[in-house]
DNA sequence: CGGTCGTTTCAGAATACTCTGAAATCACCG
DNA sequence: CGGTGATTTCAGAGTATTCTGAAACGACCG
């Protein structure tokens, strides 16, 4: 292996842990999965570990978090009883999967809490007293925030479906939303 | 002020403050534009660490950082010399800012990482050598899964620029998406 | 079965991040 | 200018997160 290829992983993984912080995932999950998938070749534990310098214990919870994420896959030698990793190597699948979970993990659990938080205030109990005509319309301006808020998401929700669902339609969509782009881009694997 | 209301508005500033995490943004941070979003009117300093017990140093910097971020902005009242902080109302407005700005911390730095990293291998030196045809081809595997990436946040990053850029156009954006596809889709702007 | 190799778990240590509060700074007023 | 009140800063305290390492567990083999 070369030295500048070596240097480049290390580059490489160095950048995709920075991201971590902005994306909600610890750094060492970031690295391993960095690791991973510039590497392409599966790895064992030890392997991951020895390279990154990290415990055994921390890379068996970051590999375990990475395969819950659907975005590595485990895999065996004959012979050898280790298991190995290795992480998709096609970058739309990689971010089809990621968004599908984060759209599990974040925006369907936010709508179920936007729906309920609507529910507090509901138009017709302002309407009852008389003495508040304030009020009534300070909970008709709090639940059209609410609403379009709930709007958002909903619309955020369709667009991420669309994204993930057929596998290929990634790219489509992309496609179309830049207008021509030059389109031999991204067929079928 | 009803207690209903007062309650609903607590809970979207929870829900709110849970987000932070997922989007790499400080708890406090994002309860403070929760709140100044949720109300709708202005507030100043006090109004705000009052509200969600925090410190004066903690308001501060949080509603400085909301200001960098350009989703709340500053104001004053006559005869008055506090500051006073609304955020920005309309929620495409805000997730247009949102986006125009992690687009600018996040996908441009890391693309200019990648670029850097993609000329610490150039293919030229890979092939001068005899000894290595194994290594030749480890670095041209390297290479594409580089260009991969690249390719992937360029385009990435001409959607954000299109949902950001003209206002209005996120909602048409969307819109659009959430046809059914129509040929239309990507015409001149 | 008992042994061996590999994996998972988790309490406590290490680290990173956030918050506080008081002092410094700023801005306006008379 | 000196005074008043608002705002910013930042060192240290407080919290939360992540990592380690060793013990428990599991799985296969002879």
């Amino acid at each position: 292996m070369t030295a500048a290829l070596t240097k480049a992983q290390d580059q490489f993984i160095a950048v995709w842990g920075q991201m971590a912080g902005a994306w909600g995932i610890s750094r060492t999950m970031a690295e391993v999965h960095a690791l991973l998938f510039i590497v392409g070749d599966p790895m064992c534990t030890d392997d991951v570990m020895e390279r990154l310098q990290i415990s055994r214990g921390n890379a068996s919870m970051s590999l375990r978090a990475l395969l819950d994420w659907g975005i590595i896959e485990r895999s065996h030698k004959r012979g050898d009883r280790k298991e190995y990793f290795s992480a998709e190597q096609d970058v739309w699948s990689l971010f089809r999967a990621i968004v599908r979970e984060r759209i599990a993990r974040e925006v369907d659990p936010l709508l179920a809490s936007l729906y309920e938080i609507r529910d507090m205030t509901p138009a017709d109990r302002a309407r009852r007293g008389e003495a508040a005509e304030d009020d009534r319309a300070k909970i008709e301006a709090h639940n059209k925030r609410i609403d379009e808020m709930v709007e958002f998401f909903r619309v955020l929700e369709k667009i991420g479906h669309r994204f993930v669902s057929p596998s290929g339609r990634g790219l489509q969509l992309a496609a179309m939303l830049l207008g021509r782009l030059p389109e031999g881009a991204g067929e079928a694997r």
